[in-house]
DNA sequence: GGCATCTGTTAACGCTCATTAACCGAGCGC
DNA sequence: GCGCTCGGTTAATGAGCGTTAACAGATGCC
């Protein structure tokens, strides 16, 4: 079984295939439960087939995985790297640049709750060959941050910078753990308030700590 | 440091029991590969003992995570509640009481990495009772920084207070997701570094937004 | 009309793995 | 010395689950 039409091309048809179907099944499912908590005969039944049908459009459960991985840390990657460029193409300071950043992270972080979840949850069930290229994705998304980052903080440390980085994405990704919804602001409302607070540690890393007591 | 001499029968020598041994590598295995992803086999060759012997010291594998799990929510909690009180009979302003806070969740969150990471990574595969448990602990340890929150921010919305301090659990309990040591700064300047970003978001609560462009 | 391909189905296989059974030496109270 | 509990051992059990086999109904090409 030969990847029959691996790369769809930009139709933009609203059609979702029945591989999009089951990918956005079992990403719901493994944010759920967790991979191994998860079944392959309950991902075909969410999506109206039983079982090993999957195997139609999947080696197995591991690829699935891989592939939500995979997908969500290069679009991530080149979501940034897109926005970063667009920004310097305009001539933006490197503020702007940052704003940019974080508002598409929100977007990815607010949209796609399960598979940030999965993104760093589920990373060591992967194939070496695919952690591997998901860690590079990652690290490569991490940089954009950091460069960024300090030229807007020349006086702090990369590894100060870098752990910044993490941090801020540890906040920006922490819509998942709020309970149901309800119990957190609208959407709009909610990335208003991440982009506050992201911003607010950020630039709390350029002075000096001026320590109180 | 605190010496955790939790309540054991018959126990309270500083000696490290058995049963804490297996506790401290299971959580180490735990963090590092899910809890589905270690067999028993392991954790008891972990301890130099070989598997079925656990169960001379444990229910069963379930009761080895629950066990981790109640602990850290439990500390986390009874250590936040102690900070608030000794803060408060001290006379201390709600900005020291906040100070505390972040401080002591420093603590954990660089002393017990494995425990942060479990602690909302496996929550899902506890039993209905235990998951209450847990739940409830930390429900309670929200409230203790969303209250001092909320006496910092009096105008800010309780939803956004509420987000606002999970948003800050995200980034301080980010230590976990950094590589290897040597890529991140040494435990003080980590610490340090923390806080400032944890007050920084923070105190982005406060004002509202003034949008840039 | 025939046949190949695509997408399903159900049944069977095989492996992993938590748990239990059965057994055993070492202390130790008496 | 006797017997009881503690903390181990290895072998067996049994369930769950991913995967593969074998088969079948459309659909469409020639």
């Amino acid at each position: 079984m030969k990847d029959a039409a691996a790369a769809r091309p930009s139709a933009g048809l609203p059609a979702p295939t029945r591989r999009e179907q089951i990918l956005r099944e079992a990403a719901r499912l493994f944010a759920e439960r967790g991979f191994h908590g998860v079944g392959v005969d309950e991902i075909g039944a969410a999506v109206g087939i039983s079982g090993p049908g999957l195997y139609r459009h999947f080696a197995g459960k591991d690829a699935m995985l891989a592939e939500l991985l995979v997908g969500i840390s290069g679009r991530l990657f080149t979501g940034g790297r897109r926005r970063v460029a667009e920004a310097a193409e305009a001539g933006a300071p490197p503020r702007e640049v940052l704003y940019a950043l974080i508002d598409g992270h929100i977007d990815f972080a607010l949209d796609d709750r399960a598979l940030i979840t999965l993104h760093d949850r589920e990373l060591g069930q992967l194939r070496d060959s695919d952690r591997k290229l998901v860690r590079s994705l990652q690290r490569q998304y991490v940089e954009l941050w950091v460069e960024v980052v300090r030229e807007l903080h020349p006086r702090a440390l990369e590894v100060e910078a870098r752990a910044a980085v993490h941090a801020v994405f540890g906040l920006l990704n922490s819509t998942p753990h709020l309970g149901r919804p309800g119990a957190l602001p609208g959407r709009e409302a909610m990335a208003a308030l991440l982009r506050r607070l992201a911003l607010g540690a950020l630039d709390a890393l350029g002075p000096s700590p001026l320590l109180e007591d």
